[in-house]
DNA sequence: AAAATTCCAAGTAATTTACTAGGAATTAAA
DNA sequence: TTTAATTCCTAGTAAATTACTTGGAATTTT
């Protein structure tokens, strides 16, 4: 029950770039050696987040990614990891009943710890996740690094 | 980000067990039969929960487990699964701060589904799985299989 | 033309999961 | 008291998944 590296590295990667991009687009070498993450790994995270329409991207010499902060972490994370259901089971992504549904009742206890999931994570917002990481810098009195757990 | 066979199986197994102990003690062949889990897996899942205290078991002839319906989902699950952090971060277990603790701002969203979790399952007790399986099967008119999700 | 970048596909190493195998210890029943 | 039925324990292995690396094509600025 843990999320794999893309969900925390591309977690770590949205919130850096969403630190560091305020004039221009962010190159993935900078994240990468900021968060300490290899670049090619990098590259396939973003690709998932670029697909889901989380970040934008320009090519070429001086290009690099921005993202839109009012974006939920749930967006971010499901873009990464595929859905936040413990179980994969038709019923709790919307499809139709498994054969056992008329008297399966474990899926009552999946479909509570997905909902759960699901709102945690979709109730909060990228921008807050910023706001609280400005404030925390300007709390310490030197420039601390970036790195995020 | 799944709950893995150990969790699925086992809490299937804990409710099978629920349902068929009324009287006296459950063989672990009856439940391997019934939700179609091998006997040598399901031991070692079973002792995970015997170790935790959650069934108690009677060795020799005619022995097998009993439960006590009075737990909570969270407890089984928690006894199949290890914790149910969506990371390995020592402060969500209660331990000491990381040495980015101070500028960490990701371990927000972890915590924030950590609690979500361990809520969602805390509040809900076998017993009431119990009383709803069985109110399943009494609604449905024939005598269906016992097998469950 | 050169440098800096994103984009893409395929391969591989490491780790974890999901089991299986074999047998010892215990208890009830014949 | 033997036999059968069971839990208990350790170690091994096969399959799947994760976490990367490699190599290069395409695009854009300088």
């Amino acid at each position: 029950m843990k999320l794999s590296t893309k969900g925390r590295y591309g977690l770590r990667a949205v919130l850096d770039l969403a630190l560091h991009s305020e004039t221009e687009a962010v190159a993935l070498s900078s994240i990468a050696e900021r968060q300490s993450i290899s670049i090619s790994y990098l590259e396939q995270l973003i690709a998932k987040l670029r697909k889901a329409g989380i970040v934008e991207s320009t090519r070429g010499a001086r290009g690099g990614y921005v993202v839109d902060e009012e974006i939920s972490i749930g967006d971010i994370l499901r873009a990464l990891e595929g859905n936040l259901n413990p179980v994969d089971c038709s019923e709790l992504s919307g499809g139709p009943s498994c054969h056992a549904s008329d008297i399966c009742v474990t899926k009552y206890v999946w479909k509570r710890i997905s909902d759960s999931i699901n709102n945690a994570v979709d109730t909060l917002m990228l921008s807050e996740l910023v706001k609280e990481s400005r404030e925390v810098q300007a709390a310490g009195q030197e420039k601390k690094n970036d790195i995020l757990c």
